[in-house]
DNA sequence: AATGAATGAGAGTTCATTCAT
DNA sequence: AATGAATGAACTCTCATTCAT
């Protein structure tokens, strides 16, 4: 089934830990959280599971890293458009397609971050590193809304912090579950929009 | 931990089935589909394993087992209230009510709900138990919004299945993470109203 | 090297159970305790690992299992005498006797013995099935050295404490310790006597 | 838990090997000759596991080494007072005064030494470091019961090797096992003194 | 003389499942 | 319909040892 990716002896450790994060990663992709097991990474990684255990000491501490690895790549991929000098709706336009890119470009990542949420709620070192990338996430919904709001862009009656839920919740559910209710994206981002910006006044 | 319930010798099949299936929900509210042991169920059903394995040949069925029995509960919990003669505002509204008691009822359903939504990613089992429940739920969204718009009373512009998954991505996640946001479940269903309905015009 | 003994199946519980012990007590002697390992307890009693998991829970309860044997053998031993009406130095050979015997007919036990010893040091549970053995043990000539003050016929300036450790602990060293200093268990015996006897009057 | 001893670099072989085997000698105290660990040793020394093997080959080189070790302090305890022109009974006195300085100086002396004598049981090597150890000690009280018996202050009928047997398994064995007989080492003392020697003739 | 990385062999333990009764 | 006993296969983890540098 899964054949070992070249052996190159001799890595550095952190090269070796990188290389344990993503073969952990894919595996977790193709078998689950609960499918993940130690023997599979180091054969993937092309190692011996002691050493594997050298590099990482426990499944514990292996979660750890893989949950460590998507925060990572959720923040780099948050930062790389510059958010100054927007106004609401450009920044909430912003997170929609930062949020069009994670789906385009690491479809795997909505993936594993939802079985990681599923562990938080039993694993407190993994709810540690989870719980923050939600809350960020979330939070940065809260205030677009708030200012889109003071702004007169957005409907004067909104409730922040329930907008912010209402739409990461529908984003992440989005991409959890596929099924035969098809909705592009841009019409679900489309819709999302109206659900919470007021139509532009009607020109001349 | 776990007392055993009083085991009442020769039962029907039926009754025992039964007892297996509420055992098995009750394990994985508390340890997870992850942590579901079968000799776990067995104990606190309080028969011996083999005998769990005569009812319910294998681990698989027991998943299958639980998974019907969610779906015999949801159904009968949206089966109860009459929806004929209705607007569809008040359909929405009872939508909100019947979600509103369940997560008050039955707490648990969601997370065990959550729980074999993920696992029917990989098991076509449960994959085909679950999936309709669902789409059942999302398809009276759809409706209920097909309707008010015809009605006149939802945005016009209304897109009924990407609003249809809004709500059902909102409202599963607002049970499934509950994080430092806390929002009462009314401010959620009045902003999740807002978003979709039109202001009532004003009287007079 | 370890041949299975014959393999009967589905045997009771207390049987293998003991089948478990005693398979234990001899790897303890030929390879010590530190070299004692589940899978050749099993092997030797012919039965598959899980099955004597499914009897002695862990290796900790195996290691109680095997203290216990042994206190059971010792306390057999000791009762089959019977002490009613016996003079001081009676009870004193009396003990050299038993000990005599278990040496002979059990030379092993003494062997698991130590080495339980050993381990009680750091081991709690063996600590508490252990101690007492020996203390009952020691107790025993507390009593007899006592008495024999008493009645006249031991040393009137004997430390019956004193002396019952020093009994007891070179007789447990005699046999702990074999090396070229050769003394029969007779010289060893008398020499013991004497210690702590007073010299038969001389006759007529 | 423990630290590190600050790690000189390039120490000469000879001062690693002795930081060696202090460390060692520290760790079976802890945790029993079955519970040393090399690298434990490595830690505590303040090297790299790779660099313990340079020094000493193998575990059995070291538990070899730590043998050795211990037969120095002994060794160099014993040498210590004069035994020139000394009576029996002043020689016997001494005996106990090595014991007690070796007792209230270095208490672990004697549990390694325990552990030891019973891995010596199935490790040549260590047997045949150790048994000289305990031959040398009995061998000293053979040759002071002896000499007591010509110089005739010890009883006449008593048997040089059975009493330094006992003398000697008594010893070890009271610091073996602690246990709730509380004897003090002074009455312990006595007593086997009063064991061998003949009473102080009445004066006048 | 020293070390980070690697490893083979095995340890105890777990678990769904089956068999004999 | 029920159970005590048994099992194969696998799991995570450990440890003394070795290799390349």
């Amino acid at each position: 089934m899964t054949m070992p990716i070249a052996a190159a002896r001799r890595e550095s450790g952190d090269e070796r830990k990188l290389a344990i994060a993503l073969a952990a990663r894919a595996l977790i992709i193709e078998k689950g959280l609960e499918g993940l097991r130690t023997r599979d990474i180091a054969q993937r990684v092309g190692i011996n599971i002691a050493t594997l255990h050298y590099h990482v000491p426990s499944k514990e501490a292996l979660i750890a890293l893989v949950a460590a690895s998507i925060r990572t790549d959720f923040q780099s991929q948050s930062l790389r458009r510059p958010r100054a000098g927007k106004s609401a709706l450009q920044l909430l336009r912003m997170e929609f397609e930062d949020f069009r890119e994670i789906v385009t470009d690491m479809p795997d990542l909505i993936i594993i971050l939802t079985e990681l949420v599923e562990r938080a709620r039993r694993d407190p070192v993994v709810a540690a590193i989870m719980g923050p990338i939600y809350n960020f996430w979330r939070r940065q919904f809260v205030e677009i809304f708030r200012r889109g709001v003071l702004e007169g862009a957005f409907r004067a009656d909104l409730d922040p912090v329930a907008a912010a839920l209402i739409v990461t919740g529908a984003l992440s559910d989005y991409w959890r579950d596929r099924t035969e209710f098809q909705s592009s994206l841009d019409s679900f981002f489309a819709e999302l929009e109206r659900a919470f910006v007021l139509p532009s006044p009607p020109q001349g």
